[in-house]
DNA sequence: CTGATATATGAACATCTATTCAGATATTCA
DNA sequence: TGAATATCTGAATAGATGTTCATATATCAG
């Protein structure tokens, strides 16, 4: 990585300081990767019924409208990331959200989602 | 949708549970889509670039090392979702984050993604 | 063991998506 | 006006992705 850049429009010193305040390259593709999986409906739905407390696959298959197939699926790449965690009891295997770090975002986001939005911005 | 569901192993309660507080339809797309949008490295990129202010489309080509088309192809796509808003100087674009709760989401994901983490969970 | 149930997995496929390239638009300056 | 600069846009394409289907594994009941 240069410090010189190709362009002859730029702000060197914004550039400068934006580039500073980057986080390190795991951190950019690891918070890309959640912000991912949490970017599919299917398995949005999932983490959001994971809100009230565990469930098994065939109830996130019930509540979310999904395959149970396609729930596990989803749950194999949610749980690969961190961002629900596993239990077996009996033949059933119960999924949670991972930590409160996924709920948060979670209701960050969905209470953003709710408000009216402002006309006056672009 | 109908209250009945076709499989048999569902415990009934906690799916009727997780579908009441399931946020409607709008809001979970919505969701979706703003979750995906910043689940690409490079728009992502892009995002962490505006939290120390204002930078235009070069600038900001420079500091994620993309094109200054995909750079623009990239705003567009983020400037509709109202993840940025723009503003027009001379021949230069700003763009700035469109609001706190996008700089929120991306400071509780990356420190999130910065701590250490837990190996006894599953 | 055998059958039944719950979940997991692999391959295949159709769909979506990010980038590139070429060219268009907008703004400034002479 | 015409040249130069900054940004935007559409089309094309290569690669990624979610679902389905068929099958495998694991657990329990008898």
């Amino acid at each position: 990585m240069t410090d010189r850049c190709e362009v002859r429009c730029v702000h060197p010193q914004a550039v400068a300081a934006a580039q500073q305040t980057m986080p390190s390259e795991d951190v950019v593709a690891g918070s890309a990767e959640m912000f991912r999986l949490l970017g599919d409906p299917g398995r949005l739905r999932l983490l959001l019924a994971l809100r009230g407390g565990e469930l098994c696959v065939c109830d996130l298959a019930a509540v979310t409208g999904a395959s149970e197939s396609s729930v596990s699926h989803s749950l194999r790449l949610l749980r690969a990331n961190r961002a629900v965690r596993s239990r077996r009891e009996g033949r059933n295997m119960y999924y949670a959200l991972h930590d409160g770090h996924i709920e948060q975002l979670l209701d960050m986001m969905t209470a953003h989602m709710g408000e009216p939005r402002d006309h006056f911005s672009d």
